[in-house]
RNA sequence: GCGGGCGUGAUGGAACUGGUAGACAUAUCGGACUUAAAAUCCGUGGGCCGUAAGGCCGUGGGGGUUCAAAUCCCCCCGCCCGCACCA
């Protein structure tokens, strides 16, 4: 008897569908097309059992796909520009592009024996200079088409190693490699015009049906469209150049309860006193220190310097406001400056209490105990669409909501000739520029007779100079000898190239769309994508859930704008699934200080009464369910799980237990368990291989009424990623299959669509399952089965009984018995006979199918 | 700090659109097979009371809506993701 051996019948297979080329991406016949894509990986070095999780989902569908009959493109490739290369070229010598193209090597090495359905003949990584040209021709054409400028934008500076830092490089405030104390400082960037794109790329998520509402939610959030009032408070006394203050609110409403102004200390007032009076310049210094980022920002102790400077109130001109210089406000949002309603914003009354300012409130709760902010209670923040009592309304009724109030003061101080009501978005412009290496290089010059000249297209690609060290600290292309050495492309003269390189989410914001033709010598092949695009189905983690699909999303339009993609592209991904991490536990130990120490998993034996080390059998701490994490050796490698349970395994284990929008923890003894269970499903086949073929039996309708059930039940789980509910039904399955006594005939139609059902998740097993069954071709390539509407129908269903909402019994009735029936069955039940006692019931509720209540 | 999400037996989880909570799997325990072990197979498998029939409690905690709540609403706790230069 022959035993299953994933070590040799994986390769085999993968072979076979090698020179088959069963995953090429062709355009073939009539079929419709499908495009699934996962997110593509960062060249880090090795895969991940996160990456495993991750495609193997994308291949569920992919060959759920093909075996329906779709012409599929499922592609990879890397994401190759970024830090983690640079940083290793400091760390351990050589070269960025050297670390990059081992790491992909190995990382291709180890995703083959999966035996993902991959169309590898399009594999690209983008930092390959066909890749990158042609993302620089993409850039001119979107400078050309108004899409890109240039301004000012502050930055993470280190002073000490006098370089730009990425925020994970500060740390507390302070650089990572320095210690010294980051500063804000400005620098002239690159800028794509995404804001313009605010308000359509709000209302088109309106149309992504089949996008996680979550993601939605969170894009809608943060692109931020507000209404709200622009206006101007007066200053008392105009200081030079400045007789106002420009705020913008969104909510005008609570201007009665104004109590101080706050500038940003980069606001033009800001600016010009802090060149006259050294205090004030100090305070800014110290305002502007610490990272750039919105958390560092709003975590920060909230700090204000009175200017002495004051304001008239707009509707009250003696009364006088305060001017603050605040840590805490931004001078690219809004207009930089604020009024500050400490009554009705918590962030306001803290900073009110802590430099004595007034504190009223303009509006109370309807009823109930409140204690107001003015004496001693929180800020009051009621939804803005809960009705309020008002205690200092402008002309709106006493009992309004926020939203009504709002409406009402911006038409009210519009009529006054107070500002005017705007509508802002919270989005910003997309900074691109880097001062780094290892990135695409932005294709410009700078001419000192012409200025700044986009390159000429013949040029492309603009290539990174091999020869670069990264001994000192600072961007490599800044100090190489002759690289910035070039012509201006307009006059012919000596001129400077740009330095900076892109940010990587450039690279990733169109690979989806080179993938359909990855070696197009433009940006896209306009046929092709017509043809390819959209991604019908986009998986990645939900850590992306911002940028990376909005910076796309802005992408495919200006790629539309500018020639590149059809107009039906311009929201790329149809359906979006963002799945769940693997996690593990994580074992630790103390050592003599009390210091943890961490432990591989492998060096660990689990036991019921406790988890022990394996060598020493010292006692060990388990915190489970952590995300993965090098330093936490809490790691599992895919290698070795191949190499102890083969990929199926791996594949299987990584999509049952858990939903795939949900982390999944990885266990050994799960993996063990769907390792014998892929044994078992393997010697079942071998058995009913072996019975004699014209063996009778019993329960034939059974089993393939069973076995339709379950094409019904796993269609639907794939389709609508329930790979785990799928996987649950083919478990039970495998169960009534294993027990059951049916013909021959019945037992191997049985086993082979199981191996059908099964193809998805664990293909190299349902390949070798068909083809010791006879079957014809490759499972591959075997149309997916169709469950039998006849087999599914019953003729009776049993419903439950509750009494009083709680199930009491159950009674079996006709499938399409009448409501009147299902009643009086259920009264003539023992359970409902005795919770009566003779009496009548208060209600009866029947819901056919489903249930009936009885109500005593 | 702000925005978003998640929380169900010892464990991972199932439960369609508000309609039998715990499918399926793991651990455990009991049994069969075996000289023995592994593998395999059969059974057990939320807690409490009860010989049983059956009853009571139970989906992070508290409250609410409903004939009926894991599911909807409010408050709280814990964990996770994002916060624009990590990818």
């Amino acid at each position: 008897m022959s035993r299953y051996d994933p070590a040799t019948l994986e390769p085999k297979w993968q072979k076979a569908w090698d020179e088959a080329g069963t995953f090429l991406a062709t355009r073939t016949g009539d079929k419709p097309k499908y495009y699934v894509l996962e997110m593509f990986p960062y060249p880090s070095g090795r895969i991940h059992i996160g990456h495993v999780r991750n495609y193997t989902m994308g291949d569920v569908i992919a060959r759920y796909k093909l075996a329906t009959g779709h012409n599929v493109l499922h592609p990879m490739g890397f994401d190759a520009f970024g830090m983690p290369a640079e940083n290793a070229a400091m760390e351990n010598g050589g070269h960025p592009a050297d670390w990059i193209y081992q790491n992909i090597d190995t990382m291709v090495e180890q995703m083959k024996p999966l035996g993902f359905g991959l169309d590898w003949s399009r594999m690209f990584a983008t930092s390959d200079p066909e890749y990158y040209g042609q993302q620089q021709a993409l850039f001119l054409d979107f400078l050309k088409a108004g899409l890109v400028y240039r301004k000012n934008a502050v930055v993470n500076w280190d002073p000490v190693d006098m370089t730009v830092l990425a925020n994970e490089q500060v740390i507390d405030g302070r650089g990572w490699r320095s210690g010294a104390e980051v500063e804000r400082r400005e620098l002239t960037q690159w800028f794509f015009r995404i804001s313009d794109f605010s308000e359509e790329l709000l209302d088109a998520l309106d149309g992504l049906d089949d996008w996680p509402a979550k993601v939605k939610l969170m894009q809608a959030n943060w692109i931020g469209k507000s209404r709200g009032l622009q206006f101007a408070f007066g200053l008392t006394e105009a200081t030079t150049g400045h007789d106002r203050v420009e705020v913008y609110t969104t909510r005008p409403d609570t201007l009665l309860g104004a109590s101080f102004i706050g500038i940003s200390p980069d606001h033009p007032l800001a600016r010009e006193l802090e060149a006259h009076d050294p205090k004030v310049a100090e305070f800014c210094a110290m305002a502007r220190r610490g990272g750039t980022t919105e958390e560092a920002i709003e975590k920060a102790e909230k700090l204000g310097y009175d200017t002495g400077l004051t304001c008239r109130h707009p509707f009250d001109t003696s009364w006088e406001l305060p001017v603050y210089i605040a840590n805490f406000i931004l001078m690219d949002y809004g207009t930089g400056a604020i009024f500050g309603c400490p009554a009705h914003d918590q962030r306001d009354l803290d900073f009110a209490r802590k430099y004595g300012l007034d504190v009223v409130s303009t509006f109370v709760p309807l009823s109930g105990d409140h204690v107001k902010p003015e004496d001693g209670g929180d800020a009051y923040v009621p939804p803005k669409t809960e009705k309020v009592h008002w205690t200092l309304p402008f002309n709106w009724d006493a009992e309004a909501t926020g939203t009504e109030a709002i409406d009402a003061a911006i038409r009210f101080c519009e009529e006054k000739g107070v500002g005017h009501g705007v509508t802002k978005f919270r989005l910003r412009d997309w900074g691109l520029s880097r001062q780094r290496y290892w990135g695409c290089p932005i294709p410009v010059v700078h001419c000192d007779t012409c200025g700044v000249v986009p390159e000429k297209k013949e040029n492309l690609p603009i290539e990174l100079p091999r020869d670069v060290s990264f001994d000192v600290p600072g961007n490599p292309l800044d100090r190489h000898p002759t690289w910035r050495q070039t012509t201006c492309p307009k006059c012919g003269g000596a001129a400077l190239r740009e330095t900076d390189t892109m940010d990587t989410f450039v690279d990733s914001s169109w690979y989806f769309a080179r993938f359909t033709a990855p070696r197009a010598d433009t940006p896209t092949d306009m046929e092709e994508a017509a043809y390819w695009m959209n991604v019908d189905q986009y998986i990645g983690g939900i850590e992306h859930a911002i940028l990376h699909l909005l910076y796309s999303r802005f992408f495919a339009r200006a790629m539309h704008i500018t020639g590149h993609l059809p107009e039906k592209c311009k929201e790329p991904f149809d359906a979006l699934f963002t799945q769940g991490m693997v996690t593990h536990a994580i074992y630790v130990t103390r050592d003599e200080n009390d210091r943890p120490v961490y432990h591989f998993p492998e060096d660990v034996e689990v036991h019921e009464s406790g988890a022990r080390l394996g060598a020493t059998g010292q006692e060990v701490e388990v915190i489970p369910s952590a995300k993965m994490s090098k330093s936490k050796k809490n790691v599992v490698d895919p290698v070795n799980i191949i190499k102890t349970y083969g990929a199926d395994t791996a594949r299987w284990f990584v999509l049952s237990d858990s939903p795939p929008e949900r982390d999944v923890e990885w266990t050994a003894a799960g993996a063990e368990a769907a390792n014998r269970h892929l044994g078992r499903v393997w010697s079942l086949s071998d058995r009913i291989a072996q019975m004699d073929p014209g063996a009778a039996g019993e329960g034939d309708a059974d089993l393939l009424r069973e076995m339709h059930r379950t094409i019904r039940d796993v269609t639907l789980g794939v389709e609508s990623f329930g790979f785990n509910a799928a996987i649950a039904k083919l478990y039970a399955f495998t169960n009534t299959l294993s027990r059951s006594k049916a013909s021959h005939a019945a037992q191997r139609e049985a086993v082979m669509t199981l191996a059908q059902l099964m193809s998805p998740m664990t293909p190299h097993l349902a390949e070798d399952i068909w083809a010791r069954q006879g079957g014809t071709g490759l499972i591959a390539e075997a149309a997916w089965p169709v469950a039998d509407e006849a087999m599914l129908v019953e003729d009776t269903v049993t419903l439950p009984i509750q009494i009083n909402g709680k199930r009491r019994s159950e009674i079996t009735v006709a499938r399409d018995a009448s409501k009147e029936e299902v009643e009086k069955i259920a009264m003539a039940d023992d359970a409902v006979i005795r919770a009566l006692d003779g009496g009548a019931p208060k209600k009866v509720i029947v819901v056919p199918g489903r249930i009936v209540n009885v109500v005593v």
